[in-house]
DNA sequence: TCTGGGGTCCTAGGACCC
DNA sequence: TCTGGGGTCCTAGGACCC
């Protein structure tokens, strides 16, 4: 059996663990450049603050209901989310966890006995809640896609379930697979839903019992045998090692406010190409390609139009980590991408052909002013993750940063910052 | 006029996820 | 006026090779 554990209304829950008197009222998260909704607190959905809506349509909901409004703060997210997971780890042995994003992990429970399992879950989430003060719901099954399901049902009345459901029997499994439409399935998203519902296919149920041949034909090749085999009890999708390294690095974001001048977009586009060579060290790896974008700010000609992207890529002579060595060919792009009198609001940078690194520790063979950067890199990583924030960054980077974006409702880095420490008086 | 068979690698695009 | 960011997998089709 495998569970997934799942933080409830996550970004809300952390901004509110710091603003106790924000319990029980409504809250919502916006995501960068505060441009939509994210996240939602019970008491926000109820109000009828739709999910990944633009902020600005709910603005007067948002101000009928005297609701809660903060801008996203990854520093606070990522470190309640390191708390939560370590948590997992400490409770069910750091190898059957599989942290699937910033607010979600699989837990192996194959050695828990099937009668346990409900006392074992329960055990999990009061656990996770006394020592990070996040709450969670749990959804337990023999595979990955029906625990999502036994989750999504955990959290659709979590009075009733207490947010925790099992789905140990197949009676189970089946009652739950009929009374949850297609679109709620993990794996059938918005095009193969209406796909189906036209077909006649209307909930999970429906879809376990279609043959093999026919998902195959009709749900994406082997994607959709796949998801057959895991509706019917049958693992397909395996618990995944940890530390997987990425295939694509990329870092891209919307700036504050368009921005037309080519120094800016350099700025821009030096420091996400900073971010990305931090990441990419991260998991001990070097890219061959690095391809940069920019998107102008163009008039609208359709309710789909979202301007004209442009982008190109280089390929270096050698696979890099070093910030220095990416930054050189990021802006040489940029001068050939970039049109003067064009505005431009978004730009972003992606690291492909990615290797292991091997030039980790210092290397016999390489000159040595390369091992110095090696350590110059170890260094400003040290310094800046310490951190959590870019306190150490190439001057290309820029200092004024006026593309950069916005966040108006921005919280204190409770956890991760002396000088914004909680304070209790 | 007639034009093989089998393979690899790469890219673009479509679907999905949180 | 104002609509995020970062990933995954898979397939089809083209280029190229012998």
């Amino acid at each position: 059996m495998k569970a997934i554990i799942d933080c409830n209304n996550f970004y809300c829950s952390c901004e509110r663990l710091f603003r106790p008197e924000l319990r029980n009222k409504p809250v919502v998260v916006l995501s960068n450049n505060d441009g939509c909704i994210v996240s939602r607190s019970d008491e926000a959905k109820y109000a009828g603050v739709p999910m990944a809506a633009p902020f600005f349509e709910s603005r007067s909901i948002i101000a009928l209901h005297d609701i809660a409004v903060f801008s996203s703060n990854y520093n606070l997210y990522g470190d309640l989310s390191w708390r939560v997971m370590e948590t997992l780890r400490m409770i069910a042995g750091k190898e059957n966890v599989e942290v699937y994003s910033v607010d979600e992990a699989f837990v192996d429970l194959s050695a828990v006995p099937v009668k346990e399992l409900p006392t074992i879950a329960k055990k999990i989430k009061k656990t996770v809640e006394d020592w990070t003060g996040i709450s969670v719901s749990i959804g337990v099954a023999p595979t990955k896609t029906l625990a999502k399901l036994a989750n999504y049902i955990a959290k659709k009345d979590k009075k009733a379930t207490g947010c925790i459901t099992v789905l140990a029997t197949r009676q189970e499994q089946q009652k739950a697979l009929q009374q949850t439409r297609l679109a709620n399935i993990w794996g059938v998203g918005g095009a193969y839903a209406n796909k189906l519902y036209n077909m006649g296919i209307f909930s999970g149920w429906d879809l376990a019992s279609m043959p093999d041949y026919w998902m195959y034909k009709n749900m994406g090749g082997v994607v959709g045998s796949r998801l057959l085999k895991e509706l019917n009890g049958e693992p397909a999708k395996d618990m995944e090692e940890e530390l997987v390294t990425k295939k694509v690095i990329a870092t891209t974001r919307m700036f504050g406010s368009p921005v037309g001048d080519i120094a800016s977009i350099r700025e821009a586009v030096a420091t996400y190409t900073s971010r990305a060579a931090e990441k990419l060290r991260r998991q001990h790896s070097a890219a061959k390609t690095i391809s940069v974008f920019v998107v102008a700010n163009e008039e609208n000609h359709n309710v789909n139009y979202h301007g004209a992207t442009h982008s190109d890529s280089f390929t270096l002579p050698a696979a890099t980590s070093f910030t220095n060595e990416l930054i050189k060919p990021a802006i040489e792009i940029v001068d050939t991408l970039y049109k003067p009198g064009m505005l431009y609001k978004k730009a972003g940078v992606m690291l492909s052909g990615i290797v292991p690194d091997n030039s980790i520790q210092a290397n016999l063979f390489l000159p040595e002013t390369k091992n110095c950067e090696r350590k110059l890199m170890d260094m400003i990583d040290n310094v800046n993750f310490s951190q959590r924030d870019d306190v150490l960054k190439f001057a290309a980077s820029g200092t004024v940063r006026n593309w950069k974006m916005q966040q108006n409702h921005i919280s204190p880095r409770y956890t991760t910052r002396w000088n914004e420490l909680y304070e209790v008086s």
